[in-house]
Order: structure tokens, then C-alpha cells, then sequence
DNA sequence: ATATTATTTTATCCTTTGGTCAAATATTAG
DNA sequence: CTAATATTTGACCAAAGGATAAAATAATAT
């Protein structure tokens, strides 16, 4: 029985920046230091992205960030600490639209803009969507503490703006858990596709095009849906 | 540099049912061994679902289909083998509906059946949904020589099904490739979603209203999208 | 019942992989 | 320039994981 659950202390602020490794802790982070953190999150999110938590492997993510492992190790102790820390880098920046929504604007602005911002985000990085997305197929193993805390919280948050507009009656009575996993599900999966597009067919759509459209059309269902009439 | 490809004859028949382990080729297969491999299967749809083909582990799936990874590897000889059977498994069921589509019905009916299977699909195999997934998301290592011949060739016929009825002006003139990914990407998507809910929100919301709600606005933007007006 | 064949298991092998160590090499501070 | 500190690497290790062999057990046929 492969326990997967790891041992995370459930410390709400999951989210605060680690520190390098096991180092003076105080002391401005070098030049050096900020660039290979930095290429070893992107390597590691690239990776990640392709073979999920376990089936990636510290060789290639060295390899990809082009240092050796026990260099990368130097500054990521564990494939574990690594991982979180691409996480919470990707959950932050995804949640941050989100956290936008405005009760004071009306509904059809807010979430038109949320949308725009979600369809970008995962234009932008669609790799780090994908991280995302195994990691909550996975059960969450790792994210499970931060997802039950933060995310939680956030979302709840949110649902409360979402009622309230539907209370003063500037949007249709929906779910706001819902509607709000609607966008997310639409919005980030075109993502995932629009990459596997040439692999798929062996011709490639204009990228460019392709999100518009989808942009468009997802706007379209979604406002309609979701606004009177 | 791990190289991820794989060597598999691209033959292009694939898809054909391969045969037990290394034994006397033709004998009905028993009982014990179509119960057997049906468990397999199972368990390693499920295994794949959540680690992708490199995460999971020959020990796990053979623990979840209750027999020790030797006999496990009696029936499929090669953890490539086995995850070979669940894409082809998975493949064929995908492919069926597309395979349904008739140019002498009209574009409205068929596409509309289209999506009420391809979403039914998503709700009874939501793991097999992944696995595939998880499979293009990794560059297709596996079922690229199955793509590139078989899911091409039959998109390819598809399409011109779709440039038909575009033709004969039954529908508007979109690009089919496009129109069959849109589908795809949508439907797909909803299913790996809902399967998260409750990981995610802590609260599930009721599947059948969410499969419903799923179709209709699917149905509502894809017809409007496609049908004249 | 007995021979034959099919299934299952135990023990084992070899490679991969996460991770450590200590030595080497840069870098920075004084 | 030299000492102190930070960074990098090659050599290892232990555990995990895919796979094999051969013996043991069950089924099946005659």
C-alpha cells in the first residue's frame, strides 16, 4: 500500500516564499541564486507538466535546468520541496483573477474580465495549468492542505460576491460554486488542448485565432447563461 | 536524456485485440483469464488515471487488481503492454461516436448525438478520459503511431462529412477540425472536473444535474455556434 | 487417477532514482 | 591577496520498481 499522503505541516501559509536551502536563512538572495531557482522552477514545471509528480525524475529536471542533481538539490532539498514550490507559484498567480472579483462592479464586467484573465493565464502558461491539473487528479496529495485552507477560503469568498449580485437581481440565480468551476473547467482545458493540437491532428491551428475564438465563445454561453433574459 | 519513445511497430493495426501472454496463441480464453484481465485493466485505468504511465507502478496496480506483480505480468507482459491495452481499450470507446456521424442526417441531429455521447463517455469512464489525457499531455509517447494512422485517418474522413453539410449550406462554415476539438476539449474537460469536485470544494454537487447542465450549455453554444443565424 | 496444461507465487536480478558526502571550485568580504 | 563563504560536482547509497526464473499449485482433459 503506496501511501501517498504526504507530510505536510497543515500550516495555512503555505503559500509564503521557502527559502533557499539549509543557509544562513537571512541574507539577500545572490544573483546566482535568483537565476537558477528560476530556471530550475521552469525546467521543473516543464517536466512536472508532462510526467505528474512521480513520474518526473530529478535527473531530467537537472538535466532540463542544465546543472547537475546534486546542484539542484542545493537549492531544492527534495523532489517534494520542489514541487510545493512550483505549486505554490502556479497557485498564486492562478488565483489571483479570482481574488479580483468586485461585488461594487456589476457582474457581467467582473466576471467578462475574470474570464479574459483565466483564457490568458493558461495561454501564457499552460504547462503550469497542467501541474495544476495532475496534482488535483492525484487526490491533491501534496496540495491538500493548501486547497482546504486558502483555496477554500477564497473560493467561499467569492460565492459571497456571486450572491450577492444575485440578490440585487444583476444576474441569474445559478450556483456560484458551480459557475465558478465552470469557468475553470473551460477555460483551462482549452488550454491544455490548444498545445496537443498539431500532436493530435499533425496540423496546427492559428494559435492566435484559436484563443479568440475561444475566448468569444466561451463569453458567449457564459454571459447569456448567467445574465438576464 | 531519457528517451521517452517508444518502439512500437507502427502498425497501423494496433487496435487489434492483442493476445495473453506468450503462450499457445489460439485456445478460447478461459474464465479465470478473462476475469483476470478484465481486473487488470481495470485497476490499471484507474492506476494510469491517477500517475500518468511513468507515476504508476506495476506493484500498485497489481495490489488494486488483488495478485502479485508476477502474476500480473503473466497476463501482460510488459507494463508497455499493459498500458498499450487500456489506450486501445479507451480508443476504440472514444472513437465510436465520432465514427457515427452520417452526412445523409442532418448536421443539427447528428452533432447534437455527437456530444450527448461523447458526454456520456466522460461520465461513465471518467479515468479512461484521463489516461488519454494524461497520454497526449505527454507528447503522445505511446499512442503516437496510433494517432498519426488511425484517430488521423478517421478525423480526416469526419471532416469532410462536416464540409458537406457546410457545402450544401446546412450549417455554417466553420473549420471541422476545430469543431470535432472544440467538442472534445469541452466534454473531456467536464468529466476530469466533476470527478474533482469534492477534492476541491469539499462539497459534491449532484452528478446527474451537473452531467445535465454540462450537456445543455454545451449543446446550446456548439448548435447555436454551428446552425445558420 | 494421471498426465498435461494453466495459473500463481517466492526468490532474485538489475536499473533507476531520490538523496547524501566530501571534495573541489568559484565568489565575495576584509 | 587571503580567508571565509557560497556554489558545484563526482562518487556513492539504499530503496523502489520492472522484469525473470523456477518451483509450486490448481485446472482440465483423457
Amino acid at each position: 500500500m503506496a501511501t501517498e499522503q504526504m507530510n505536510l505541516e497543515s500550516n495555512s501559509s503555505l503559500l509564503a516564499e521557502a527559502h533557499p536551502s539549509g543557509h544562513k536563512a537571512n541574507r539577500r538572495e545572490s544573483r546566482i541564486q535568483a537565476r537558477n531557482r528560476e530556471r530550475i522552477l521552469s525546467a521543473a514545471t516543464e517536466i512536472f507538466s508532462r510526467y505528474g509528480f512521480r513520474g518526473a525524475t530529478l535527473d531530467q529536471i537537472a538535466e532540463r535546468a542544465e546543472m547537475s542533481k546534486p546542484n539542484l538539490l542545493y537549492y531544492f532539498s527534495s523532489k517534494e520541496e520542489l514541487y510545493l514550490a512550483v505549486l505554490r507559484n502556479i497557485l498564486e498567480i492562478w488565483l489571483q483573477p479570482l481574488k479580483e472579483l468586485d461585488e461594487k462592479e456589476s457582474p457581467e464586467h467582473e466576471i467578462s474580465a475574470y474570464i479574459d484573465q483565466k483564457i490568458e493565464f493558461s495561454r501564457l502558461y499552460p504547462m503550469a495549468s497542467r501541474v495544476f491539473a495532475n496534482e488535483i487528479a492525484a487526490g491533491a496529495p501534496i496540495l491538500k492542505p493548501v486547497l482546504d485552507t486558502y483555496l477554500r477560503d477564497v473560493v467561499k469568498k467569492k460565492a459571497r460576491v456571486i450572491r450577492k449580485w444575485i440578490k440585487r437581481g444583476e444576474m441569474v440565480d445559478v450556483d456560484p460554486y458551480h459557475l465558478i468551476m465552470m469557468i475553470w473547467a473551460v477555460t483551462q482545458h482549452y488550454a491544455d488542448f490548444a498545445v496537443q493540437v498539431d500532436s493530435l491532428l499533425g496540423r496546427s491551428l492559428d494559435e492566435q485565432r484559436f484563443y479568440n475564438q475561444t475566448r468569444k465563445n466561451i463569453k458567449r454561453i457564459i454571459m447569456k447563461g448567467i445574465l438576464g433574459g
